[in-house]
DNA sequence: TTTTAAATTGAACAATGTTCATTTAATGGA
DNA sequence: TCCATTAAATGAACATTGTTCAATTTAAAA
């Protein structure tokens, strides 16, 4: 039953999201405007309303789709480690890269706190995808702990990876440059699997 | 050379910072607005803008308001433990709880980027304090170590720490609670200091 | 009292998010 | 071919925002 329009919903709900992407990479999240998107698709602000509940609803879209991008880089198949620690290792390097090179879309993730309630569970999934990542070497490299204790390694260490990182790209560190992020993340690794592994 | 003013500079300054951190404790960031802060310290936006640059501005000075406020807290007496591993955990405690009392206040702290291109000195310098704090213990607790060791140590574990916080109140870490919360960095601290205390 | 100059105002501007009555146009039936 | 139906799309309207700055008020100095 298509009716007037040139695009589909699907269609003009993924140029509306490209086009903030755009706007966010150029100048961040005060650089995006309901009427700019709007104008940048061709439609009004009506018609964008018609699709996103509110602007809120129209990032966290952004977000999903940064949590798509930051997955794929992390599942990408790379020269494999040659084990579980160095693994781990280079997923933390994946990460600070991604937030360096996408500092941009990258903190918006964490700046933007919807209005609702609660997070969608197709957000949440996207979230919890990459801490399974983590675990799957966890568990590789402590058999003998129990899922619980793997599922909690993980989260330390992926708070403790993305804390490093937040922490310098808003400039609350007081070091700089992305060696030294990478040199205080493999630090915080190897040191923590080292306790981790040896109880 | 008083003039007109009921209030001197300061005083305005004052009352104006107290303002706006009653409406973000009440609704967030968004609470805030620079005719609602004029509004209730009985001036006009005109005023305000005389005292603070912009919005941006004042929202720093609000910010370095909640860095004394936490660090008061981390340097507060408290029953002495009986070692320094016990003294960093005592710190990470101090910061989870204030994150969770005040997190309206504390997660403004890395909301808000200033659009200046360097953030000032008199506000750096109240975030490198707190490292400090860190650095302390970690010294007593490894002499051996050279200074930038013990400086980097310390950038890890916070930011570690740091990173737990925030994924949780930004519900990117899965679960729910302080207690978890705590338990993460309590298992991060632990397996990190056994693993940098042992070479 | 008059002059001076700082302190304070608030109207004005451009931009924002959001709503919803109104208009446009594609479709199915006559 | 024309009409009625109904979804799609519009954009004016509203309240609110950050920010500026000519105009006004007022305290102190002369």
């Amino acid at each position: 039953m298509a009716r007037r329009s040139d695009h589909s919903r699907e269609e003009i709900k993924e140029m509306a999201l490209i086009a903030a992407e755009k706007m966010i990479l150029e100048k961040g999240l005060s650089g995006l405007s309901a009427r700019k998107v709007a104008q940048a698709i061709g439609y009004t602000v009506g018609t964008l309303y018609l699709i996103f509940k509110n602007l809120d609803d129209l990032i966290l879209h952004v977000n999903a789709r940064t949590l798509d991008r930051l997955y794929q880089k992390m599942t990408a198949d790379k020269p494999l480690p040659s084990d579980s620690q160095n693994a781990l290792l280079q997923l933390a390097q994946t990460y600070i890269s991604f937030a360096d090179e996408e500092s941009q879309r990258w903190k918006i993730v964490f700046e933007h706190h919807s209005e609702e309630e609660h997070t969608p569970n197709w957000y949440m999934e996207r979230v919890t995808r990459m801490f399974t990542q983590v675990e799957k070497h966890l568990q590789a490299l402590a058999p003998h702990k129990s899922a619980v204790e793997i599922k909690n390694a993980a989260r330390a260490i992926w708070g403790g990876v993305h804390g490093i990182c937040i922490l310098a790209i808003t400039g609350n560190l007081g070091v700089a440059g992305v060696e030294s992020v990478d040199d205080l993340t493999q630090s915080l690794i190897s040191n923590y699997l080292k306790g981790f592994t040896s109880n």
